[in-house]
DNA sequence: ATATTTGTTAACCATTTGGTTAAACTAAAT
DNA sequence: ATTTAGTTTAACCAAATGGTTAACAAATAT
């Protein structure tokens, strides 16, 4: 039973920290509102993690490599590009609307501490571009794409895809619209992003 | 010489304000820092301006009444979607570019306080969609521009002009340049996310 | 059974932090 | 010259906060 408890609670640390930390940052979480939304005693975190800048750090990377993995799907597959985007904008818009709380805050955190790229690019599933841009560049000398940079290009697919996402009550006031107007337009989107690409790059 | 004096310390609040609000954010400022960098006691702060909040507050409403009328320009213009879009990268980017902390800022704090926007709705010029929205639907009619929903193409719009500032260093991540390599890719945008744009909507 | 390691808690601590106060200073008004 | 109103400061305060400790409970090993 030690090693189950153990873990559970470990867990129950982790998914507590996550949802905080989420919401209010690294300087705005309060460790007792996480001890208390784990059930736990405060002094359990620092058992498990011995403060809150590696509690948040564990959460961080966590964060972090629940988005790496969807980014490679567009970069290492095997399809055409227009299948990679088409691919990946629904995909990605599917999968934050799940955690709606992740790109805001690893983008926020990034921010903040911009040194904390350095720690996770050494990870070995760190998204690599490499391939992407080979192919762009190909696609566009055998003309099944009008001439674009591969850089902008990726830029251009990772904004149109995540900043509703980042921006969701800015764009709200603005095109002043309740939360089921703004659900129904990120729907949309997930068709309607691809579809904006294509139209602007494929001869 | 009495109120001269007043306002300038008044203004050297703000200013040191705006700079660690916007660096660390609500949360993460110290009004220690804050009265430092102004060169000013402490109480002064609260003497000005009653408490962190309301300095913050201040602060908030300020950067946001510097992003507003850029955003205005596009909507409220006489010249077409295509001119619009044009000018508005264009000019959106430069200003972000002098003032890069700004969308971090308050997309971040509107993040975390979702109920600032109202505070900030009622103000006269606030940014309003309805002539743009008319004018994309007129210019669909007319076979100028291929059919697209005009708030699909506002939120496009803001995501490509916008996203980078707030990305910035995921971005660079990614695509592994530096400050340098960076920058030359923002001044790029300024004509790039315009051509985007507009090779995939015009007819 | 008993010792030992691991998990958990309540109480406590030092420091930081936003905010206050009362006194001193400044400059204009009388 | 003296009052008066606004400005500035140093010292102080209470609350909050991250972190620690020592004792206790429970599981594991001997």
């Amino acid at each position: 039973m030690k090693k189950e408890k153990n873990l559970n609670t470990e867990n129950q640390i982790l998914e507590a920290a996550k949802s905080v930390f989420q919401q209010k940052g690294l300087d705005g979480a309060r460790m007792q509102e996480i001890a208390d939304k784990a059930g736990i005693n405060k002094a359990m975190l620092h058992y498990y993690y011995r403060s809150k800048q590696l509690l948040f750090e564990a959460v961080f990377a966590n964060a972090f490599m629940l988005l790496a993995p969807q980014l490679n799907k567009i970069l290492n597959a095997d399809s055409s590009i227009e299948t990679k985007i088409k691919n990946f904008t629904a995909n990605y818009i599917s999968f934050v609307s799940l955690h709606p709380y992740l790109p805001n805050f690893v983008i926020q955190e990034l921010h903040k501490n911009p040194s904390f790229v350095e720690k996770i690019k050494s990870k070995s599933d760190f998204p690599n571009l490499a391939k992407f841009k080979k192919q762009v560049n190909d696609e566009v000398q055998q003309n099944i794409l009008k001439p674009i940079d591969a850089e902008q290009l990726f830029i251009n697919i990772l904004s149109l895809s995540v900043f509703p996402f980042i921006g969701t009550h800015l764009i709200k006031a603005f095109i002043d619209v309740d939360d089921d107007g703004f659900q129904k337009i990120i729907e949309e989107r997930k068709t309607a992003v691809a579809a904006f690409i294509i139209a602007s790059i494929k001869k």
